[in-house]
RNA sequence: GGGUCAGUAGCCCAAUCGGCAGAGGCAGAGGAUUUAAAAUCCUCUCAGUGCGGGUUCGAGUCCCGCCUGACCCA
């Protein structure tokens, strides 16, 4: 490229340097350089996917990078590394697909990614280097999953932390968990059961999402909202089956009163709070109507509760969830999941088809599909009732799918006055609809379904006995306290807490991925693999496949089944059938952030003390109290939830239990913005490459989504003469667009890069024509980090021409023909003198003002401004300061390592500027003489005057009063007031 | 449907505490250089901040309502 900087030959080279010379390398306590204040950033690691990075996925990395170098400067000792969640589905389906082992394209994958890592000139500590699916990494997976094994939550307990905190609830260990005598008194198989259902880890028979296709259970998580496979788009069909679970529910209070410290964009919080999702209600027993009692309710008395309880038998009952226990007056009917066990009891002779077929049908259904809002409402009566404990009335018990099983208790009371979906499915069967909260005046009470105050509950005074479930006009809240307090008293409910979050499915029935050091006897009982014996090396197979099947009800074969000998394992003398089973995905990221701190530790998964010294050391960032964790966590906001909730969950459990020091593990996070690309479809909604679509003149073409007919442009075309057929189908909604195909209009939209809409641009390509200085700087250049923004390649040529602005301070260059291959001829630019600049010395001082304040905000656009008109000014001066180069060079060595260092070494420097430090400014420097200072009158601008820096009101006024504008303006009006504010404005208000 | 965030020049974006709407870049126009082109350099044009109200001496910024878009939840 002509008139450009050799990046081709330079960037390579450093690169190289880098890599020899470790200058990227962290150092741990106790080795030299391991005194100084720690800088632990992060990245989520990727998955290293067979279509290798495109530009849209280092944004993140090229700001950590930035982020790791800046603070190196500063005097930091950095950890910055970089590995690999390499186990998992999508590498297994292409393995199946291609027949291709895993490990192979694995591998395959991971070195492409490196490469394109290394090309943009990341400085990871490489010697840091870890994959989720290797033997030494797994071996840990493994050995935590055994400390979950043999840990139990003892919610009671109350203890202060290693920070001091109270905290109650703690996982302990197995021994330490008390055995009630009437189970020691069963033996030890009786206590060793006991055991079992404690764990943290445990086997439990669960509704699951099979997926027969993929041949594997799914979190829901990973169905679609149609009830698909996330990956695969496949079927998926809910039904028991025995699973490893773990117990993340034990963590729900911690896991959320935990985050208020965390230095966590607010939305993200939000997002956990609501996957968490407690609700505070109660638990209320509806008692079974006795079928023969038809027709009479029960009647309102004075002992009504105590009657109630009288014949209460919590076999013949259905306890409720609710949160709003003050609607109780207001149920008149109760709904069970079809699941719901007491449905088969219930159902009368005459619905019995009727509910069965119902039932039938509710199982093929999804989640999702069952509770979204828009569908309508189903449902069968069962042809029983209940009987409403707090005023006798007997209610119909229906079953419907918006109910879930896994919810609550799988049954509700519903109040259609107050709750939206109980009213739909009350209108939809002409059931009784009953107010009992007053809304604000002028607000329909029919659907109201917040906070109001409590009406149509007995009066206290028709009935002495009964005043302790009178709540009317009490406001909600206290309304709820009240009535959950009375129920509470007689025996018919009790307050308590619900969850949305569920414990964790946590078994595969996949090839790639850990396998449990889980072993069973013959007896059935399940016991641990001694952790002497770990890794359980997964074992080398030739046909890895699950057991696929178009059957749902097809019994799973995991791949390890068939994997012979391995199947088998002696423990104790007894021979034992292995876990067959794999772990999810998700188990190796749970804990990677630790591994990288000691990566080779053969003795422990992490050393204490350098765990200590990276997790819980001061730190850079201290805008909030710290509690510990990686100083900074940077990824996309995909991961807000799962990867995040699963790590905080595993490393609570692993404080818990004193392997870590830090209650929580990621301080502070930042999510990266995505970055879009135009993608084009042509009149039909197939997409086209984006890389040959050309801006061109206006045309017109049906928008690929249109389904409705534009009625305008329908008349139109019938007017022309067009036929109806033919007419119809060229009114469909029509845009216009300045893009075309190989002549063809086609539509714009920005999306997300991906092959499937033609729309990736490679950054190898990038790196070729323009190099990874400008790469890295257009990425940061585009905008603010945090925000998504649309890919544009012509816009690269803004940064590009920068740098060689830069290059072209520095380097004097002949522009005569060179024989190819030798180097160029050069000498240090004329203007390069060893006395400073006066003026670019001020805006130096200025700059590095701004720019480091920029780089502690990552704000890393702004920086680039800051630089470029730096850059600008010293390119017009005819002598620059050798010092003052060698200062700007700094401030942008971060962003662009490669033309830095470059630079830097051509100014006679032999060590790495990134080990360099950090360029200081003179205040007093940063600061004018003279200022111009806005004048208004009444708010409007009428001129501007030079004035002294900090000149007080009088002065101002004075020279305002100089300027014929200003003067004009006020024309001996009397100046009620003036408004000052330094070195900015003065407003005159006549 | 609920929640969160955003909307500033043809485009990407600045404006950090409520204080002159413009730092920077792309594109465009003109010029210099050149045999010519590319590249490079210089100069210039372009919005009143999605819409409607309100608070204030003063609103892109704060408040209320609406529109559009993105994300999350249902």
């Amino acid at each position: 490229m002509s008139g450009g900087y050799p990046f081709a030959e330079i960037e390579p080279r450093w690169q190289g340097v880098w890599q020899s010379q470790r200058t990227f390398a962290a150092v741990n306590p106790g080795q030299p350089g391991g005194d100084k204040p720690k800088y632990y950033v992060l990245d989520f690691f990727p998955y290293p996917s067979g279509a290798g990075l495109h530009v849209g996925h280092p944004l993140g990395y090229i700001a950590t990078d930035i982020i790791a170098r800046y603070r190196r400067m500063c005097g930091y000792n950095v950890l910055h590394p970089m590995g690999w969640d390499a186990f998992g589905l999508p590498a297994e389906q292409y393995a199946i697909e291609t027949g291709v082992h895993p490990a192979i394209t694995t591998q395959k994958n991971i070195d492409t990614y490196k490469r394109q890592l290394r090309m943009i000139g990341l400085a990871y500590d490489w010697d840091r280097e870890i994959a989720t699916c290797t033997p030494d990494y797994y071996r840990w997976t493994q050995w935590i999953f055994l400390q979950l094994f043999n840990a139990w939550y003892d919610p009671a307990l109350r203890w202060t932390d290693p920070l001091g905190r109270e905290v109650i609830g703690r996982a302990r260990h197995i021994r330490e968990l008390p055995i009630p005598a009437e189970v020691s008194a069963g033996g030890e198989r009786a206590i060793e059961d006991y055991r079992s259902k404690h764990r943290l880890a445990f086997l439990a028979e669960v509704p699951v999402n099979w997926c027969p296709a993929l041949g594997t259970v799914l979190a829901n998580e990973e169905v679609t909202a149609d009830g698909k496979s996330e990956r695969g788009n496949h079927p998926v069909y809910r039904r028991p089956m025995k699973q490893w679970m773990l117990r993340i529910t034990a963590y729900c209070d911690r896991l959320l009163s935990d985050l208020e410290p965390l230095d966590w964009p607010e939305p993200i919080k939000l997002m956990q709070r609501n996957w968490i999702g407690r609700s505070e209600g109660a638990y209320v027993d509806f008692q079974l109507a006795s079928p023969t009692a038809s027709g009479d309710a029960v009647s309102m008395s004075a002992g009504l509760a105590q009657s109630i309880r009288d014949w209460f038998s919590p076999e013949n009952s259905i306890r409720v969830f609710t949160t709003r226990p003050d609607t109780l007056f207001g149920a008149t009917y109760v709904v069970l999941a079809p699941e719901h066990a007491l449905v088969a009891k219930i159902v009368s002779s005459d619905r019995r088809a009727a509910v069965d077929k119902y039932v039938a049908q509710a199982k093929e259904k999804s989640d999702l599909d069952r509770t979204a809002d828009s569908k309508v409402k189903t449902g069968e009566f069962t042809g029983a009732y209940a009987i409403n404990p707090v005023n006798g009335q007997r209610v119909p018990i229906w079953i419907a799918d918006y109910v879930l099983a896994g919810y609550g208790t799988g049954a509700i009371m519903a109040v259609p006055a107050h709750d939206t979906r109980d009213l739909e499915f009350a209108q939809a069967f002409k059931l009784p609809v009953v107010q009992v909260v007053q809304p604000p005046a002028g607000v329909e009470w029919r659907g109201f379904v917040d906070d109001g105050v409590a009406m149509n509950s007995p009066a206290a005074a028709s009935d002495p006995a009964y005043a302790a479930f009178t709540i009317n006009g009490l406001p909600t809240p206290e309304a709820k306290r009240k009535i959950t307090a009375a129920l509470e008293q007689a025996g018919l409910g009790k307050g308590t807490v619900q969850y949305k979050l569920r414990d964790w499915l946590f078994s595969r029935q996949r090839y790639w991925g850990e396998p449990f050091p889980i072993a069973h006897r013959p007896d059935g009982r399940v016991v641990d693999v001694p952790e002497s014996a770990l890794p359980v090396a997964l074992p080398e197979m030739a046909d890895f496949r699950p057991t696929a099947s178009d059957d749902p009800n097809a019994e799973p074969a995991t791949p390890l089944s068939r994997s012979g000998e391995w199947t088998m394992v002696e423990l104790e003398g007894v021979r034992c059938r292995r876990e067959l089973n794999t772990m999810p995905q998700w188990a190796g990221s749970c804990w990677y952030y630790l591994r990288f701190i000691d990566p080779k530790n053969d003795r422990a998964f992490v050393d204490g003390q350098a765990e200590r010294y990276w997790m819980r050391g001061p730190g850079a960032s201290s805008e909030k109290p710290r509690i510990g964790g990686v100083d900074l966590y940077m990824g996309g906001a995909e991961h807000a939830v799962l990867h995040l909730l699963y790590a905080r969950f595993w490393h609570k459990a692993l404080f818990d239990l004193g392997h870590v020091s830090t209650p929580e593990p990621f301080h502070k996070l930042f999510n990266q913005g995505m970055i879009g690309a135009a993608s084009y479809r042509d009149e039909r909604g197939t997409y086209v490459p984006a890389s040959e679509v050309v801006e061109g003149v206006e045309q017109s073409m049906q928008h690929p989504d249109a389904d409705e007919t534009d009625q305008e442009a329908l008349r139109a075309a019938i007017a022309s003469g067009l036929g109806m057929t033919e007419a119809k189908r060229v009114s469909r909604l029509r845009v216009r667009t300045r893009f075309s195909y190989h002549g063809a209009p086609v539509f714009q939209a920005f999306e997300k890069m991906s092959k499937s809409l033609k729309n990736v641009v490679n950054p190898d390509e990038i790196v070729t024509s323009y190099g990874a200085d400008t790469l890295r700087l257009y990425e940061m250049y585009m905008g603010p980090l945090e925000k998504s923004k649309p890919w544009n390649t012509n816009d690269i040529i803004g940064v590009n021409r920068f740098l060689q602005r830069v290059w072209r301070l520095v380097v004097d260059e002949p522009d005569e023909e060179r024989s190819e291959g030798a180097p160029r001829a050069w000498t240090l630019a004329g203007r390069i003198s060893d006395a400073d600049d006066p003026a670019l010395e001020k805006l130096l001082h200025k700059t590095i003002q701004k720019v480091t304040d920029d780089y502690e905000r990552f704000s890393f656009n702004t920086a680039i401004a800051h630089l470029i008109v730096w850059s600008n000014e010293a390119q017009k001066s005819a002598a620059v300061g050798r010092s003052q180069v060698m200062r700007f060079l700094r401030l942008l060595a971060p962003m662009a390592p490669h033309i830095s260092e470059e630079l830097w070494s051509r100014l006679g420097q032999g060590q790495s500027i990134a080990l360099a430090s950090w360029p200081q400014y003179d205040a007093a420097l940063t600061r004018d003489d003279t200022v111009e200072v806005a004048v208004q009158v009444n708010g409007k601008v009428r001129g501007r005057i030079q004035a002294p820096a900090d000149a007080d009101e009088a002065t101002l006024r004075n020279l305002a009063n100089e300027d014929e504008n200003i003067r004009r303006a006020i024309e001996g009006k009397p100046i009620r007031k003036a408004i000052v504010v330094p070195n900015r404005l003065l407003n005159l208000i006549v």
